[in-house]
DNA sequence: ATCAGAGTTCAAAAAAACTTGAACAAACTG
DNA sequence: CAGTTTGTTCAAGTTTTTTTGAACTCTGAT
């Protein structure tokens, strides 16, 4: 059991009103991210708790389902933003927060933007090719033009997102 | 009437193969963002038409309804995306896309960045006092040792984005 | 082998986000 | 003015995304 303290205001069980408040912040900024709330319920509590926790853990102190928890420990796990954290002989599985912001970066830009870049540049390949069979000569070369354009914005990006890391990480 | 060329596929009407293929990529694109679909038909076609485009325009060309293209061009005004095109003096207004990714970028940083990133600030200020009233000492330095990281990363994000519209700015 | 605990999967339910369309406002026109 | 055209607003409808929960798999223990 924990101190008495008078903490309402939400209704999770068994978290500090600190513990809650620091969970809703990841829940807006993963929103930002365009993520689903309970990953940031779920990397928000294991970032605002001192020791690693389970998937039980998870669902009893957030109160969320058993398959949020698994889907969202899935997802981080891919992003990189949570460790299993080792040592203990136990059975279950106990989770902790990557805590470096390169390490966090670095994952939601492999995972979540890297594909994006790729399958665009892919993309505009393929578009070159439509519009070259293109009639008339002048929306021809409008077409080109423009896509030109497109491939120079994703090669910016694709020379962005290392600096990007460069920079976050350190 | 157009080249009676072989556009199927989508039914979108009065637009080319090509012109169709563009705006589905903004499609996808806008998606990464986080901003709904109609921001991408719209942009994507005012970016590969050589003419500036009404809002009628749009409703007839993208089959969308006024209420979408209406709210879809406040947006994108709001995020400097669009331009309206001045000269003819027409009673109704055309739009022409910005086509300067310095441009783009700075409005979705300044529009949909820059807001996250100050209220998470502000958020984070009153937490530290939250956190100050923990009574376990223990507890309490744990607390502020995250918030203080979080805080940390905040001030990155702060330091980042005019690198990054500096760096895309050329 | 059988059982129990831990975790995953996925169809259906719930919630969130987006779009529509009709009513409204504003601005020009005759 | 009264009529027409252009554009906005927002409640209701639709679509998309997320969450739930029950059935299932896997692993280790007895």
């Amino acid at each position: 059991m924990d101190l008495p303290s008078p903490e309402s205001e939400v209704e999770k069980i068994g978290l500090t009103v600190v513990q809650a408040q620091v969970v809703e912040f990841f829940v807006d900024g993963v929103r930002v991210l365009g993520l689903p709330r309970s990953l940031g319920e779920i990397y928000g509590l294991l970032f605002i708790t001192p020791a690693p926790l389970s998937l039980d853990d998870l669902v009893r102190q957030l109160g969320i389902s058993k398959g949020s928890a698994s889907q969202g420990l899935k997802t981080l796990r891919a992003l990189g933003a949570v460790k299993e954290s080792s040592g203990n002989g136990e059975r279950r599985t106990y989770y902790e927060p990557a805590v470096e912001l390169k390490r966090l970066v670095g994952g939601f830009i492999r995972e979540q933007v890297r594909p994006h870049l790729d399958s665009g540049r892919t993309k505009l390949e393929r578009l070159q090719d439509t519009a070259s069979l293109t009639e008339d000569p002048a929306e021809r070369e409008f077409f080109k033009d423009r896509i030109d354009r497109l491939e120079a914005w994703m090669k910016r990006g694709g020379q962005v997102l290392p600096m990007l890391q460069k920079i976050l990480g350190q």
